[in-house]
DNA sequence: CGATGTATTGACCAGCTTCAAGTAACGTGG
DNA sequence: CCACGTTACTTGAAGCTGGTCAATACATCG
């Protein structure tokens, strides 16, 4: 703990993650608000649970660099992913709203985190309207990636449901992470991930997954690249409802 | 479409809602400014359709009696119920959020609902930062509901997966209509409905619901009420994680 | 060089889906 | 008042998707 030391080690303007188009522009005043809450910058390692199931008292984080997932688990340790955090998504909202954690956040690859203070959502609503408005709009844009995976689990095919999926995180994750020639985009998830995140078995998800791999719709190489070689045919498969809205974002 | 024309049926001060001690008192400048940004006050029937899916410019409500349902479906029809709505929730907040609507809102009941203008949730950002702060929160808990509904459609057994819906829904309904002697909840769903929401087929959840009635778990009349009588040996089934907060909570 | 974690594949089985048929309750029109 | 259509519920039978068990291969790591 850094006690109340503020040590800042990128400033807000200089952060890489405002650079993405994926983001919206944002004011200098909005700017400097989020710098003053901001605490620190801290890095993770693969695997670190930022968040435990059931832990209060939650950080504020937002992710700048890597991949996480939320999750949530029985009592005999059944797990579900809920959701992937990729860089730009706020952690420990839910939580910070409602006292307890009710789901946890693991690291899948190392991360960089930004730090806020504990009042930060309670200050961003007081201090400035854009942001809190910023805020929910996280929140809510959060709750429709849920829906999303609800609408997977619930109806869709062992098929269907990796392809979604896997079309939906490559399609994510290009924004941050450019393929590099051939290799695919970088997707540092097990099988088990996946199946955690689909409601599947293990064993289950690996024969769908060859199955598509074999049918040369995509490649999930060794060193957990991704590459889409039949994005329609994948697409096709994935049942896509309504071709979904790319949409800029608001980042705190 | 009622124009410009503010024709509010009761002030917001004598709202039945307020009453219930499931909700945050609320302070008078606060209540005057939700009053302001309410519009109208209408009743839609059992079936009725509040939120199409894929519809834009949709409204702003708060559900005020009644029982409603989001869902979302895919190209073929298979339909996916992402979470009940009862008295108090706000609906379209998502919507409102991210312009179309990712889903659809259905009435279970006759519904009474407060409308709300366009422009509300900005309004209540440069207002009041308490009652902005009430619309995160509100967000927030409503991916909480989500967020459960996936952890038990992807990782609960059909058994698992009843009692834990049937046991959540017995709890909410119950703050805003108290059982009657005997008779039970009220609770105004199919089984189709509740097969849609659990991710499972009619006639499972069918066989499933019986063997449950038959063990004397729970009772449910063919007019739709619903009497747990072994609370206990349900949440045993149901492999509740953490035991859940039933929370004083925002209504806006 | 074992130990551990991940991926892969086959064999078997069960939970759930689909198909099918029948009952009961309700509303509507003749 | 009854025939009929409709909707919801119920139950049995058969079949498939996906789960469980088990064995192997392969890589990394201390």
């Amino acid at each position: 703990m850094s006690k109340d030391m503020v040590r800042t080690t990128t400033p807000c303007a200089a952060c890489s993650l405002r650079r993405c188009e994926l983001f919206t522009p944002i004011e200098a005043h909005e700017l400097a608000l989020i710098e003053s809450l901001k605490i620190d910058e801290i890095a993770r390692p693969a695997g670190a649970t930022l968040i435990a199931e059931g832990q209060t008292e939650t950080p504020l984080y937002t992710l700048l660099d890597g991949w996480a997932f939320r999750y949530k688990s029985l009592p005999d340790g059944r797990r579900q992913i809920l959701s992937f955090l990729l860089p730009g998504d706020f952690i420990g909202l839910q939580q910070k709203l409602t006292d307890d954690a009710a789901h946890g956040v693991e690291a899948l690859s190392a991360l960089r985190l930004c730090v806020f203070r504990r009042d930060m959502i309670w200050a961003l609503h007081r201090d400035l309207p854009t942001l809190s408005h910023d805020i929910t709009w996280l929140a809510a844009q959060e709750e429709r990636l849920v829906d999303d995976n609800l609408l997977s689990v619930g109806r869709r095919t062992a098929v269907e449901r990796i392809s979604h999926l896997l079309l939906s995180l490559h399609q994510r994750a290009l924004f941050h992470w450019p393929e590099k020639a051939g290799r695919g985009v970088w997707m540092p998830l097990t099988q088990q991930h996946l199946a955690d995140a689909l409601g599947l078995s293990l064993v289950h998800t690996n024969k769908t997954l060859r199955r598509l791999v074999k049918g040369g719709l995509c490649r999930w190489s060794s060193d957990q690249h991704l590459t889409i070689s039949d994005a329609p045919g994948m697409a096709r498969l994935a049942k896509l409802p309504h071709p979904q809205s790319p949409a800029v974002r608001p980042l705190i």
